[in-house]
DNA sequence: CTGAAAGCGCTTACAG
DNA sequence: CTGAAAGCGCTTACAG
């Protein structure tokens, strides 16, 4: 096991100080030219690399920020934890990046592996509702900015969707496409983004004067399986839906599934509308029309926003950034036979 | 800017030394009970976190290891990196997730920092196939296993698939089904999957004397819109083939697309066979034979390998684990009418 | 233009 | 059963 090259040896080696390597590495203070290009030269030979860890130490700087998300696998994620990735990236910063499983205890276990770890600040695609899982982080002033799913009566920065907004014009869609019996499949009652998209739906079907239905909703958990589950449920009853709104495109390709293995034809039979716009939901067949989520713009947003706070400017608490959807016709919806 | 709470602090409050304290965190050494609760109860009432970092720099591990993928917005990644990230969490490692975007450069830079942030181990999905990309790794001491892709000389552990075998035993399915004009989409050349893969295919034509033909091969990058595009080339010419072998699902999937577009039937006109088994395989219509990668063993033996690394267990030096892959029959394939 | 030295928050060999 | 102290590899206020 070999010893690594430290800044002592470097400056040993030249008959300088640390001091003085130090702010030729970092270029803090006017160094000589001379002995400058003699550090340079001699930290090129001997091999010297900076021990980061060391300077965090000293700095309280990490440059590492903790992404915290339920499942990198499922591709919404997946494409989020890139471009977030990629953005701190470019500003020199390194991600940790953890998946929750939507498990809370997980969730508040990363958490505290995060603090200890000194991140210099975390994004987090919260599991559960709760504003005092996020407390340690706060308490430790690490900087937080919550996306996609909010969290009640959390105080830090959050990037959401306008999620009722989206689910009441996807419904309003379908709506004046002449459904009258739309189903809707969920995800989990207690995510924010799934309550707030069907209360959308409500408001859109009260407006046209449209009773809601219990049999007609579905609870899925935003994956393949349960979207195909819940249709085949849906289809099996007596009102059955002539189109069925999924709050997201897993669970709407799943239904797509049950809905052709049960014979009928999408969109002929039944209108088939998703929400996220993951790359999939083109390649489909047919192609699923979808309520567009901004990715872009969701990660430029959060990362620009961790970044001002990591910054430490002044600005006040709790900032809300709110994005809309958009509404992307393709070919798996259409007008009411 | 409240101060965080240190070992220091802990020791005054109860009165005695860090070392105590240090030995009652870790249970490095007996303490006296009566002392021992003291100290618990004094960390819990003062709020002490530890400072890994501090701990890091005094005992040279970071419970921290580098996972460098191509992109883990690619499913086959994404898979893979969730897995991996599983597997490390269980085992009190972090990981800190790069991207190289097939850049040879992004990677080295990424190996850099990673370097830089002193992880433990690194595991690497590599762009390039330059050995002495590694060496500022190897140089390090810094465990490394390449997983999927070789590097040429280097001397760490890998876990690749036998992609040869499997490029040869696809093809074959292809053409004991009857198939004698098999075009094949590959990725980059200068990837090794790809390149064995195609070795296999020709193995497998040369085994029932079919002549290569430069003009059923089209190159992708393994991403869906080559492998559309790709396929539309191969249409376009006179030679049509009867079945495509794609180098992997998402270009199969983009060649599936093509050909429906084109006005020709799956499987009934054209055998589509993929490679990798990604989740929407099975979703697509028709669902996609492909052959399946191992993917748990994969993530496992990557791992392991790593920790055995990391551990310094008494190994020899470049480990090869070589998996197989099998095919899975969906119906995207047909018997040659 | 440069350096000696303190200190970031821990762990651990040494001593008792 | 416990502690004083060195040291991990840096940065930086202080001094000249």
């Amino acid at each position: 096991m070999k010893k690594s090259v430290t800044m002592k040896d470097v400056a040993d080696y030249v008959g300088v100080s640390t001091t003085t390597v130090s702010h030729v590495i970092n270029e803090t203070r006017h160094v000589n030219e001379l002995t400058r290009n003699k550090v340079k030269s001699a930290m090129k030979e001997l091999g010297y690399r900076p021990n980061f860890l060391a300077r965090s130490l000293r700095s309280g700087e990490t440059k590492t920020i903790g992404l915290l998300v339920p499942d990198a696998s499922n591709p919404f994620f997946a494409e989020i934890a890139r471009q977030i990735e990629d953005l701190g990236y470019r500003q020199g910063y390194s991600v940790i990046l953890g998946n929750s499983d939507n498990n809370p205890n997980k969730q508040t276990n990363y958490i505290n592996t995060l603090i200890a770890k000194q991140v210099d600040g975390v994004i987090l695609i919260s599991t559960g509702g709760e504003a005092d899982e996020l407390q340690p982080l706060t308490e430790n002033n690490i900087p937080i900015v919550l996306a996609d799913r909010d969290v009640s009566l959390s105080l830090t920065d959050v990037v959401l969707l306008d999620n009722e907004k989206a689910g009441y014009e996807a419904t309003r869609y379908l709506l004046e496409l002449g459904h009258k019996c739309i189903a809707c499949i969920t995800g989990p009652n207690e995510l924010s983004p799934s309550m707030l998209r069907v209360k959308g739906y409500r408001k859109a079907l009260e407006e046209f004067d449209i009773p809601y239905q219990e049999n007609l909703i579905e609870m899925g958990d935003f994956r393949y399986r349960s979207g195909e589950a819940a249709m085949e449920k849906l289809l099996s009853r007596s009102c059955s839906p002539t189109a069925v709104f999924a709050l997201n495109d897993m669970m709407a390709i799943g239904a797509m599934k049950a809905i052709m293995k049960l014979g009928y034809s999408i969109p002929e039979d039944i209108s088939v509308l998703g929400f996220d716009n993951i790359q999939f939901s083109s390649v489909v067949k047919p192609a699923l029309t979808t309520m567009a989520q901004p990715l872009a713009d969701f990660s430029n947003k959060t990362v620009e926003m961790l970044i001002k706070r990591m910054s430490g400017d002044a600005i006040e608490d709790n900032q809300r950034f709110i994005l809309s959807a958009s509404l992307v016709v393709r070919e798996s919806t259409a007008r009411k036979k």
